[in-house]
DNA sequence: CACAAGGATGAGAATTGTTCTCATTCCATC
DNA sequence: GATGGAATGAGAACAATTCTCATCCTTGTG
């Protein structure tokens, strides 16, 4: 069984390179919300991701939670999901993928890319060009 | 040339003719509503409504407007989308298409559903039923 | 045509997710 | 160690949406 309270961790040497590479300054507050996002494949509220920073004992604010995951966002470490009008999701998965969501449950599951073919991709519109591609299937539980 | 503040609206008939096909009482404020929704295809925000609802001198407070625009929602006239955290746009076509989604000015353009070929769909999870599938092709201005 | 009953509306307060402000703290570099 | 610019944080500010609840319509019924 797992140790109460504590959740399972990215390692911060992975974290570390992960935002040099993408020339992030790897701050301490950083790191730790790195540590919570990258810890496996998932969607995160910015919330949620608070929550959990604070449960391995450190110390961040909200406001630098945001700060964080806008950044990643920027430099591609996260992609950011607007599914419904509520709250956004932080996905730390950037390859090309879609997601299955459930209306019901509000649940978040990822589709491989190579599992959903799109054929006969439409040309941009005149003076665009095709910055990335979001499939969302939205399931009810029956 | 048109008629300055008077926008293009859907006739009233048809906007009650609709509604009540789908069961809903046919207010006044819902047929105003749904003259400025169901005008043309467009992607309007609550607030856009509401402005051009008072435009057209109709009363409408915004708390009507949310109820309303939730209301369509739920029976079907309007789909509701949540392309970023900001706000949600309302989309009269409620058949099966899909969306560019300009970054850079924010602008939405619809893309009829066999423009796009989307094969090998992946099976719903266990225990959910596909509901309907959005197709978001982010471009950015180039 | 009056009238009750339930639904719809509206003004404004409340909520919620996110951003902003700006004083303080940190950190890489000298 | 000093130092300057970047990062952080507490809380205010904001914006979209929802909620509250008193008032107003509608609609069906006698």
């Amino acid at each position: 069984m797992s140790t109460p309270g504590t959740a399972q961790l990215a390692p911060r040497a992975r974290v570390v390179e992960l935002l040099e590479r993408r020339g992030v300054t790897a701050t301490q507050q950083r790191v730790e919300v790195g540590q919570v996002l990258f810890a496996c494949p998932q969607h995160l509220s910015a919330d949620q991701i608070l929550e959990r920073v604070l449960a391995m004992g450190a110390r961040v604010s909200k406001a630098t939670v945001y700060n964080t995951l806008n950044l990643f966002s920027e430099r591609g470490l996260v992609r950011t999901l607007s599914i419904d009008g509520d709250r956004q999701f932080y996905d730390p998965t950037t390859a090309p993928h879609h997601h299955f969501y459930n209306v019901d449950t509000g649940e978040l599951i990822d589709i491989p890319a190579d599992a959903l073919a799109l054929a006969s991709l439409p040309a941009p519109p005149a003076g665009t060009a095709h910055e990335r591609i979001d499939v969302i299937i939205r399931v009810r539980s029956s």
